[in-house]
DNA sequence: AATTATACTGAATATATATACAGTATAATA
DNA sequence: TATTATACTGTATATATATTCAGTATAATT
């Protein structure tokens, strides 16, 4: 995306506030009315640089056919699916885990995730996550220490605090007094993260 | 906004999807080859009938000029404020209290719901309610016993469980055990209850 | 010094598009 | 029974619209 001048920027804003006022984009005519050119061929120069530099898609033979090319700046809302969290066996990410997706804007969490994990079980209830609730879960190996994980063992998934002190051992921590630490020797066992948390919601 | 027969509703959705993909409204052209019509006027009297039901609007004499009415059925992401819970003083939904607003698709919880509000404290730790958590607030008189509300006492707000098993008793209980029940006598104290917690999002 | 990008006017035109008119047919409504 | 709504085909056309060509002029690059 290079840079735009000044006009250009003013054609695009134009662009924008047509369509979220009417519903379709403008004409070349539309655009001269509303910024002062006389002729239709200003508003279709400054078209063709916008769609140059990446700002806009003209469909060609096509009345209206302009579109904004990044409506990232806009809404931008996804459906993410909801995982099940499975005791054992399937992993977990396999389709038939999805229970359902679920409607979120983009980066909603300040970082961008890729699934919700249906919690089950209390065992991280002292950091205020329940059962039931909906974990944002960012698939990274960018983990730090205190990060809550979702990790694998032995294709069982479990969430927990991430804590490693020395490099072969890891600790596994819950957040409830009634579940204890899981210490993992990395050479015996193997140990998979599949990602942190970054969110969390809960509907009543 | 009336009935809508099955054509009409394929040629609505035709509409809605043909923006979505391109940006733009389609033609009445467009219509008759996405479903399969050989007439313009197949197209042309549908959109007729869908305006004169309210479902569309048809700019005359303009190219794509079809925009829907009622775009509440799609995306509709609305602006939240996040109200700080303030310990005293001034009213909770007061403009001074506003952190910031929160961009969050209508009916997230299910339920619609008026504000976020940060938590402060731990008081509600055990219900998973932890400090800096948004709890989406319904603003509403509609309380039953084991509801989380948002309460306010002598200008002062609080978030707690509402018991009421006595007509005049009501038990603001909060969900720590470092953190005694508050029992009120509706003759002697105002209790005004702001509404009810039908959510919560975390961010990590 | 030559080229390219920006920023316009003005006119011309092929075609994309809305829209009216003429029919046919069926189901629902008054 | 007459009327209206629905659901189409088919043809025609005025005009809305994209798009090209011919210019003029200034600023920025190469």
């Amino acid at each position: 995306m290079k840079n735009i001048t000044s006009q250009q920027s003013k054609v695009l804003d134009c662009i924008q506030i047509h369509i979220k006022k009417t519903g379709f984009p403008p004409t070349r005519a539309d655009i001269c009315k509303e910024l002062g050119f006389k002729s239709p061929n200003s508003a279709e120069t400054h078209l063709r640089a916008l769609e140059k530099k990446g700002f806009i898609n003209i469909e060609s033979g096509t009345s209206r056919g302009i579109s904004i090319t990044n409506p990232e700046a806009e809404v931008q809302e996804d459906e993410y699916p909801i995982i099940g969290l499975v005791a054992a066996g399937s992993p977990t990410l396999a389709t038939e885990n999805v229970e359902k997706v679920f409607n979120c804007p983009k980066g909603f969490f300040g970082s961008n995730f890729d699934y919700f994990l249906r919690v089950r079980g209390l065992s991280m209830k002292d950091a205020g996550i329940m059962e039931d609730d909906l974990i944002a879960v960012k698939k990274t190996q960018d983990i730090r220490n205190g990060d809550i994980v979702i990790a694998r063992i032995d294709d069982e998934v479990t969430v927990k605090y991430f804590h490693r002190h020395s490099p072969n051992i890891v600790h596994l921590q819950p957040a409830n007094e009634e579940f204890s630490d899981i210490e993992i020797d990395l050479k015996e066992t193997e140990l998979f993260i599949e990602g942190k948390s970054v969110g969390l919601i809960r509907e009543n």
